[in-house]
DNA sequence: CGGACTTGTGAATCGGCATTCTCTTTGCTC
DNA sequence: GAGCAAAGAGAATGCCGATTCACAAGTCCG
């Protein structure tokens, strides 16, 4: 099993990705404490030491993992706009894989409210936040496409929507982490998005048509086994 | 100044609780990461060793912190109960409150992340979201209040209105932080308000007539000199 | 005043972890 | 196959932070 046995030799472009990942998983898992040299290389298959051949240090090992955090985002969003062309379907298929995501590797809320994010330099926190802006402006845009097109109500501020797309994920993600994955994420994102849409929706064009699905097909309630301490 | 003056004698029962406020407040200001005991001692003015005639170990300081956040969270609804007896209102100015809580000190949200109440005993992450669960059942007992009363849409359910609620704090509170508070929290929150409130209203009763003031009427609650990102 | 208990202090101790240094291995190129 | 540069291994260094311990100073009560 953990056996000593060389490495196989592998260039730095490559390595700096698996290192990358690694740390994200880590983070995921374990949280940024967990975060350390030895752990990443660990995963990675390397001694401590070998990790510097590739980063400077245990901060750009952070960095690369922030970056990755954002590509994993707009990939997200291109795979929802690549699904449908509809733009409020396009949301919806969004909300689902940014909640799969946060299931996956629940590794971004994590980072975004890490100690190392914020205690970090001001570099750090900035590209972080370039990385949210990035997807929420995405978010905006296909608001704003809906709009266009009339099936999104005109008189709201496309990064509102943004915004409220994502306190659609955030408290799921939230509760999902604290109860230990017993959190119905999806039952609660499916109601809230039936509001959504339904907010979204211009008044005049009827209830929710086919953006909303009706409540009948919508799946049981929130549940949080009560696990009384 | 900083001169080491033997600290006053004060019983445990007291310091206590200022050893517990520090630490929030360091959470706060500098994260969990920044959470040492020498860093609490400091700001308490005594001896890391000292820490010790009080708590058994750092973790049960952060025990302290995280109970103390729950006292905060009921405190508000308390105070939002008492401001008024309408439920919507209740829940505007618990927004507000909320708000202003999470400018002032913004421990709650990164404490709910962090790696210490993740990787923690399960029975930290178990007490925060216990606390947690008591402050969304409030909002939602607010909510059912207002469904009797028929100024809530009886149609939803509460505890997806809590969340909604949530919702329409967390992702503010992120960009907030992350922006180094020049994002417009009270801009967001007014307008997500807006639409929240819209959307709880019955259909029936016209556009946000009684149950969503007009911004105009609302008092200002939540107030934020800053410019725009 | 004199103990007994409580709180505060300062000096160790101890472990974890980032980083550095030197040496070895590997693979490429001429 | 020699030479060289990239990549990996392992030991050493040094710092930071939690915890312990023996001692001092206050407080309470008789």
């Amino acid at each position: 099993m953990g056996f000593s046995m060389r490495a196989v030799r592998v260039e730095t472009t490559v390595r700096r990705d698996q290192i990358a990942r690694a740390a994200l998983a880590l983070i995921a898992s374990r949280g940024t404490h967990a975060l350390s040299v030895a752990a990443v290389a660990r995963r990675v298959g390397l001694v401590p030491s070998a990790i510097y051949r590739h980063f400077r240090s245990k901060d750009e090992v952070l960095d690369a993992a922030i970056a990755h955090v954002g590509d994993l985002l707009l990939g997200n969003v291109a795979a929802a706009r690549a699904a449908t062309g509809v733009p409020i379907e396009r949301l919806h298929v969004l909300l689902g894989r940014h909640l799969s995501m946060i299931r996956e590797h629940g590794a971004i809320p994590r980072l975004i409210f890490s100690d190392d994010v914020y205690g970090g330099h001001a570099a750090r926190k900035a590209s972080m936040l370039r990385a949210l802006r990035a997807y929420l402006d995405q978010v905006a845009e296909i608001a704003r496409e809906g709009q266009e097109q009339g099936s999104v109500r005109a008189d709201l501020e496309p990064d509102t929507v943004a915004l409220l797309f994502m306190g659609l994920v955030q408290p799921a993600a939230v509760l999902w982490h604290l109860s230990d994955g017993r959190f119905d994420v999806s039952t609660h994102a499916e109601r809230g998005w039936r509001l959504l849409s339904e907010t979204l929706a211009p008044r005049d064009a009827g209830p929710a048509s086919a953006a909303a699905p009706t409540a009948a097909e919508i799946p049981r309630l929130i549940r949080i086994p009560e696990d009384r301490t």
